[in-house]
RNA sequence: GGCGCUAUCGUCUAGGGGUUAGGACGUCAGAUUCUCAAUCUGAAAACCCGGGUUCGAUUCCCGGUAGCGCUACCA
C-alpha cells in the first residue's frame, strides 16, 4: 500500500458542523485501516466570510473528538501565488483564458434567459481575438480567468462509493478559476492542493459530486493525475432539509456543549452511512478502523437523529469508568455554576457520581437533573410536587420523619430505610407514599435514584435537614393549594 | 428548468431472484416496585409507483414519482 494521502479540507466560514465531522472522521478512518497520511487544510479563499477564529474552533472540534492529524494544518491564504501560477500556466497552454465579462452583465443575461434558469455562461470572452484579449489585459480591464470546456466528449470518473459517474462536456460552463481579485476559486486551489500534496483519495461530501467533472477537466489541463474519489451521502435535518441553524444544534461544539461525550460522538456519526460488516452498534474507533470500507458506504442521505446521539451517549457514559468520569463532571458542574459542595471528599464524590452514573445520559443531566446531590440551591419540580407530595399528612409524616433519621447513630441507609418503613406501618400510610415524598424532598425530583442510596450518600445531617426544609416547604403551599 | 445522484419500518441500517425481510433508536404494552429518564419481556411498524425480464421480483432492467445535490467572481 504506497503512500496513499487523504485529507480533510473545511472552510472556516462556520463551525465544525456534523456533516463536516464525519467528512473528517471517515478520512481519519480510511487513512487509519491503511496507514496512511491524513492531511488538514484549510480552504480560506473566501476572503470574506472566512474568520481565523472559524479556524481555531474547527481545530479545537477536530481535537475534541480525537480526529489527529499527520501534516498541516495548511491554509490556502498562504499558497496564492501557486494558484496564480497554475492560472497562468493553464492559460499559456490554451486550457484557460481571461474573461472581462463584469458580474453585472453575467447577471443581466442570467435573469434574461427564460426565468433565469437554464443559463450557462455564453463564451462571450472565449472568442475574443488574441490581440483583443492582449489590448484589454494592457488597459488594466478587470478580467477573471475562465477554464476553457472542451465542447463535446464526456467526463466520467469511477467513485468508490457511488460509482461510475458521467457528464457531457457540453453540460459544463467554462467556470471561473480566478477571481478578478485575484483570489483563485475552490476549483482552481482544491485541485492544485490535491495535486501537490500528493493526494490519492479525496473523501468529501456529496454535494462535490457534480463538481468533481470539472475539476477533472483542470487535473487533465494541468497534466497531472486523478486521485481516486469517494463522495459520503449528505446528513440532513428531521425534514430531510439540509442540516442547517433551524434544526438546533448542528455544529460539533454545540453538542459538546451539552454533555455529549465524544466517543459517542464519533461512534454515532460512523454509523450514518456505514454499518461495520458484524453490524455491531457500539464499538471503538480502533474497532472501526480496522473495519472502515469506503465501498461499503452507504449512498443515499442519512437525517440525523438526536434521539439515537443522546442514547449512544447514555452506553458510553455508563461504560465510563469512574475515574474518568468523575473529572468530567466536575467540570460540568463547574460550568453550569454549581460549586459543589456537598459530597465532602473526593471519594464521596465518586460515590455521588456512580449512583447517578447509570440513569444519566449527558453529562447535563448531572448539573440539571442530578443538581441536588451537588448543592443545596435547588428547586423542587413542579410536576413531582404535584405526584407526590398532594397527601395531606405528609407534612407530619416527614416531621416525624426527620426526628427519627435524626436520632438513628450510627446512621446507615439500612437503619434509615428500618425506621421509615416502621413510621408508615405505625401510621398505617403505605411505605410507598412515604418514600415518593421523600425523594421530592431530598432531590427536588420525581426521578432519581433508590431513596435510601440517596441518603446514604447525601449523610444524615443533610437527610434531616432537606426533610424539615419540605415541611416548611409543604405548608407554605398546603395553605396555597387549599 | 437543465444535469447528476438516491430510494427497505417514523429514523439509522442489514439483506438479497424464492427469507417469518434481520438489528438498533424511538413508540406502545406488560413485568419489577420506592420514582423512572433505570432494568427485563413483548408488540406494532418498511421493501415509492408502473411496466419489463423470469417459473418467481423487494432484489435485475426501463419509465414515472419524490427527495437531495450542482447549476456563483461560495466551498
Amino acid at each position: 500500500m504506497a503512500d496513499i494521502r487523504v485529507r480533510f479540507a473545511p472552510s472556516p466560514t462556520g463551525y465544525l458542523h456534523v456533516g463536516g465531522a464525519r467528512t473528517a472522521l471517515y478520512n481519519w478512518l480510511f487513512a487509519r485501516r491503511i496507514n496512511g497520511v491524513l492531511i488538514l487544510r484549510i480552504e480560506d479563499t473566501d476572503a470574506d466570510r472566512s474568520k481565523p477564529e472559524l479556524t481555531k474552533a474547527i481545530l479545537d472540534s477536530l481535537e475534541w473528538l480525537g480526529l489527529n492529524w499527520d501534516e498541516g494544518p495548511f491554509h490556502q491564504s498562504d499558497r496564492l501565488d501557486r494558484y496564480r501560477a497554475l492560472a497562468a500556466d493553464l492559460q499559456q497552454t490554451g486550457h484557460a483564458y481571461p474573461c472581462f465579462c463584469t458580474p453585472e452583465e453575467l447577471q443581466a443575461k442570467r435573469s434574461l434567459a427564460a426565468g433565469g434558469r437554464p443559463w450557462k455562461y455564453d463564451g462571450t470572452c472565449r472568442k475574443l481575438s488574441e490581440l483583443e484579449q492582449q489590448t484589454r489585459l494592457s488597459d488594466g480591464v478587470p478580467h477573471v480567468v475562465r477554464f476553457r470546456v472542451p465542447e463535446s466528449g464526456e467526463t466520467a470518473f469511477d467513485d468508490q462509493v457511488f460509482g461510475r459517474i458521467k457528464v457531457e462536456n457540453q453540460e459544463i460552463e467554462d467556470f471561473v478559476l480566478l477571481r478578478s481579485d485575484g483570489q483563485p476559486t475552490y476549483h482552481l486551489s482544491v485541485v492544485a492542493d490535491d495535486i501537490d500534496m500528493r493526494i490519492t483519495h479525496v473523501v468529501r461530501g456529496a454535494d462535490h459530486l457534480s463538481n468533481t467533472p470539472k475539476q477533472i477537466l483542470v487535473y487533465r489541463a494541468a497534466g497531472a493525475n486523478l486521485p481516486v474519489f469517494a463522495h459520503l451521502p449528505l446528513i440532513l435535518g428531521p425534514d430531510k432539509q439540509r442540516l442547517s441553524k433551524r434544526h438546533g444544534a448542528t455544529s460539533v461544539g454545540a453538542y459538546r456543549d451539552q454533555g455529549i461525550l465524544p466517543e459517542a460522538m464519533i461512534n454515532f456519526l460512523a454509523l450514518l452511512g456505514w454499518t461495520p460488516p458484524g453490524g455491531e452498534e457500539i464499538l471503538s474507533r480502533e474497532a472501526m478502523a480496522q473495519q472502515f470500507d469506503l465501498a461499503a458506504v452507504s449512498k443515499s442521505n442519512a437525517v440525523f437523529d438526536p434521539e439515537k446521539l443522546a442514547w449512544m451517549n447514555s452506553q458510553y457514559l455508563r461504560a465510563l469508568p469512574i475515574d474518568r468520569l468523575a473529572p468530567l463532571v466536575e467540570a460540568e458542574l463547574q460550568s453550569a455554576g454549581i460549586r459543589s459542595t456537598i459530597p465532602a471528599s473526593p471519594a464521596e464524590f465518586e460515590q455521588t457520581v456512580a449512583l447517578l452514573q447509570p440513569r444519566m445520559r449527558t453529562l447535563k443531566d448531572f448539573s440539571q437533573g442530578g443538581r441536588a446531590f451537588f448543592t443545596e440551591e435547588f428547586d423542587y419540580d413542579q410536576e413531582a410536587r404535584k405526584k407526590f407530595w398532594k397527601d395531606a399528612s405528609l407534612p407530619g409524616l416527614l416531621h416525624t420523619l426527620a426526628e427519627r433519621i435524626e436520632g438513628i447513630d450510627p446512621f446507615t441507609p439500612e437503619k434509615a430505610e428500618e425506621g421509615l418503613r416502621g413510621l408508615a406501618e405505625e401510621t398505617g400510610t403505605k411505605a410507598g407514599l412515604l418514600i415518593n415524598a421523600t425523594r421530592v424532598a431530598l432531590t427536588g425530583q420525581a426521578v432519581a435514584p433508590g431513596l435510601f442510596d440517596i441518603m446514604n450518600v447525601l449523610g444524615r445531617a443533610r437527610t434531616v435537614e432537606r426533610l424539615r426544609r419540605a415541611v416548611k416547604v409543604l405548608g407554605e403551599s398546603g395553605a396555597a393549594n387549599a
